[in-house]
Order: structure tokens, then C-alpha cells, then sequence
DNA sequence: CTAGGTTCACCTCAGATCGAGTAAGACTCA
DNA sequence: TGAGTCTTACTCGATCTGAGGTGAACCTAG
């Protein structure tokens, strides 16, 4: 960072090159289970296994290298609406030394929480990427089954203080289906009369639409009420996970 | 990550040289005050400026590049018990492109907690480092005002859920001094009687050594009992700010 | 040596929140 | 029509929270 240490201290063998790539978790629920966007590689290293989408990044902020690969690797293009309501944030960053066995490659990963998608249409990028139900995502090249499991435990606990799990839904929803998201993700049951009393008790968590759905649910039960979601940026008090002790220590 | 569309796609003018650099948000606690440490730059750009100590990475993993950097810049040496105890991770990259005026520049920021060091000592780098109340540390070089503000946020949230806050203090403490350490990093005073329920009841966070300080407080007071930390990872039930509504749109 | 202020370690109390359970009513499916 | 499902609402006891109080230990000023 400083220019004179730099040029004093320089020496091309202290300094290889770097490459700067994008990696993003992308996460969705499908069918009520919690599922991740792969690529199948198709060149070596690590030929006919999947991993998480990815790529190079090009003179641009690293936040838009993440957008354009999601973009390309979906084939969803932002501006259709699809790609507005998700919800990206950056992860963490993997730059050990022998990672990529090619080069020195530093990994800026991303964490991105989707509405159902359709399935990647054939075509460019997108004819191999598709989604996985995450207890099956394993064996992935490079440290992906690492940044995997990094990307999985931000969303449980993005979940517990953040309203995110909206991302995971329509536009309008019903308090049935965020449980559904935080069952999915959490991968476990919860007390649906204790959860929706703690959702319309958080002051900006979801705001009602004042409509219901047009039939009650799929295998009987009443009209719900619809939402959407509020103004509120932290959840105060959070949804807690119920605690589980082999977390803590 | 592909080769195959890496090549393909492959032109010098997308991927401009890019250097990926260090830089360390260090915090410690003086006189009951949140200091972080800063380097004087002496080279351009922002000569003169002040700025987080960081540097270029070299072939080592990034955690490592950072305890490096790190014992350059305070003058203290890994081995010698001081910089054991601190508490490092990683904290976000910053990549936009002309953050650094020179050339692409992805910067892996982290975030460090110290206990109470010695002023770093003049020779080498460490001549131009200084700690810096947080208050004061502004108007800093490149993005690093950003930088520190998402370091301290994430610093103040660590502190709610898990027990770094024991990073700040010796391997022995007394609960005053610990509630010192939250008071410092909140930027408010708690209830002394509730921090002393609330640090007991939660498992695993300290425990007794059944020593107490030599002496009382130095106005006064009894002796105080002695902890240390212990074996948690994770605080439940955690110990939450004050609510401040403004924090949560 | 004493008085006054400070600190630690408990304790109490009222209100909020939690998990768990119950129940009424609306609705679908067979 | 009957059985089963689902939303929504309520209850209950246990737990946790913030606010405050008490007493003993301890330092310092006078």
C-alpha cells in the first residue's frame, strides 16, 4: 500500500500473479427444500465435476462481476425481474496458496438468496448450471464444498436477524410460506403458531396487503392473508434458531 | 475458473494487472477508550494521510498475510506472547475500481482484536504507527474511512454473540473490566448489576479462576474475583445492545 | 483514624418474551 | 358429508429482561 516500502522491497518473485475471481452461493427453495445453483466444469482442472458458478473479474465493482455471473450462468437477465428481488451480499474471501492448481487465484464469494427460478435454460453458460438440493451439493471442485458450507451457516443466521428470507419469496406472501423458507433453511420444523406471532410482533418485518389469497392451501384450511415485506433492515427481537448446543461450543 | 471460456474469452484489456493487498482494522482498548491503529503514509498518493496498516500479499495464505502485516507494523513478533491472544478474521474486500488512484487494487480487509499493547516502537515500519481513539481516526487514505466504519460494526455485533470481547483484556480479568470492554466498544455504560447476572449465566463464557485482584479498585471497592475465558464459541443466550430503533431501518 | 464515596456481588420485582399446547373456523379432498 | 389440513388466535407457566436496592469491602481525603 505504500508506494515507497513497495518499490523498495519489491521483487517479482515475492509478488506472482494474482487473478481475481468471483464465486456466488446462489440459493433458492425448491419444492420446500433449500437448493444451490452448480456448474458442471467442463475443462481441467477438475473436468466433469461441479462446481459454484463463477468466473474472472473484469474492471468493474466486484458487487456487478457477482450480478453478471448469476446472470450469465441463469441466463436471467437483470432488468426482466427477475433478477431485481434478489438479495446479494458479498461472503468472505479464499486466497490460500494452492487452491486453484493453475495460478494464485484469490476468490471474492458471494452469497445471493433467490425467489424459485426457472430451471437455467440451455444456452451459453447457462446449459450447465442447475440447481441442487444442498444436502446433495458435495464433492465440488476447488474449496467449493468449503465456501459452501460458509455460504449455508450466513443464511441460517442471516435469517435469525435479518428480514432476507423475504428474498426467498414472491413479492406477497403469507406468513406460511416465510415459515417455509425458515424451515427449509434452518432444516427443521417450527411451531407455526409461535413463529406467527413472532412475525407480526417484529415492527417492520412484514406489512399486510389487506388481500388473501384467492383459495386456502393446497390440502385444505382457510384463506390466508397476504404480505409483503416491510421497511425494516435488523429484526428486533430476532428469530432465534431453536439452540442447539453442539453450536455453542 | 473455467479454462475452457477463460481462454475463450480471454482479452489483456478485460483483465487489467490487479494487485490484491492486506489491510488491518486493529482494535484495542486504552484508558477505557476504542482505539484503532493507523500508519502515517509517507509515499503518494495521500501522502501524509493517515491510513490502515496493510500491505501486498505474498505467497502465503491471506490470514497469514495479515499477522504479518500486523507484527510489521506494531513491532511486535508472533512468539513473543503478544500477539498469541489477539483475535483476527476476516472482515469484507473492498475492489471498486479506483479505490487506489495507481491501479486495480482488491484489498482483503481484516479485523483484529488486541489486548492492551505497547506503544509500537520506532524502527522499521512500525515507526509511523500509532493508536488512535476511533473518534479521531477520520478523514483516512483510500477507502479505509469505510473500511473502519464496517470494521467497528462488525466489531460492536461480534461482541452481542460471542465472547471475543475476552481478546481485549489479559488472560485474567475481572467482570468490571470486561464490562469496561463492552462499554468502550458500544460507546455506552450497562447496568452493572445485569452485565454481572448476564456473564455468569451464560455457559462456557468465563470461568472463575478463584483468585481475586490483589487490591480493590483503584477508587475504592472491594476485591474483585478473577476469570478467564472460557471454552464457548458462541454466547447464548447472547447479550444484546440496547435496542436503538434507529439501527434498525 | 474516621467519614464519605466507590465498587463488587447479590438480590428483588414487574414486565416482556418464550415454548408448548389448545381451539375455533375456513377450506380442500375424497 | 366427513375427514383432514391449515390459518389465526388465545392461554399458561417458565424464563429472561431492565431497573433498582442492599450490604460489605475498600480506597482516599481530611
Amino acid at each position: 500500500m505504500d508506494e515507497a516500502s513497495f518499490l523498495a522491497g519489491y521483487d517479482p518473485r515475492d509478488y506472482p500473479a494474482v487473478a481475481v475471481t468471483v464465486d456466488v452461493v446462489a440459493l433458492t427453495i425448491r419444492d420446500g427444500r433449500l437448493c444451490v445453483l452448480l456448474v458442471e466444469r467442463g475443462a481441467q482442472p477438475f473436468a466433469g465435476r461441479r462446481a459454484l458458478p463463477g468466473g474472472f473479474a473484469r474492471d468493474e465493482p466486484l458487487d456487478a462481476a457477482a450480478i453478471r455471473e448469476l446472470s450469465e450462468e441463469t441466463g436471467l437477465t437483470p432488468g426482466e425481474g427477475h433478477l431485481e428481488r434478489v438479495h446479494l451480499e458479498q461472503l468472505k474471501t479464499y486466497g490460500d496458496p494452492g487452491r486453484d492448481p493453475r495460478m494464485r487465484v484469490v476468490s471474492v464469494a458471494y452469497l445471493a438468496f433467490a425467489p424459485s427460478l426457472p430451471e437455467p435454460t440451455a444456452g451459453s453458460d447457462a446449459a450447465r448450471a442447475y440447481w441442487v438440493p444442498v444436502e446433495e451439493a458435495t464433492d465440488l471442485a476447488f474449496d467449493h464444498d468449503e465456501v459452501l458450507a460458509d455460504g449455508l451457516e450466513r443464511a441460517r443466521s442471516k435469517l435469525e436477524y435479518t428480514p432476507s428470507a423475504t428474498a426467498f419469496v414472491g413479492t406477497e406472501f403469507t406468513i406460511g410460506e416465510l415459515r417455509q423458507v425458515y424451515a427449509a433453511v434452518w432444516g427443521e420444523e417450527l411451531h407455526a403458531g409461535n413463529f406467527h406471532r413472532k412475525v407480526l410482533s417484529v415492527p417492520g418485518f412484514v406489512e399486510s396487503t389487506g388481500e388473501t389469497t384467492a383459495r386456502g392451501g393446497e390440502r385444505g384450511g382457510p384463506k390466508a392473508k397476504l404480505y409483503r415485506a416491510g421497511d425494516a433492515r435488523l429484526l428486533h427481537p430476532a428469530l432465534l434458531r431453536p439452540t442447539r448446543e453442539d453450536r455453542v461450543r
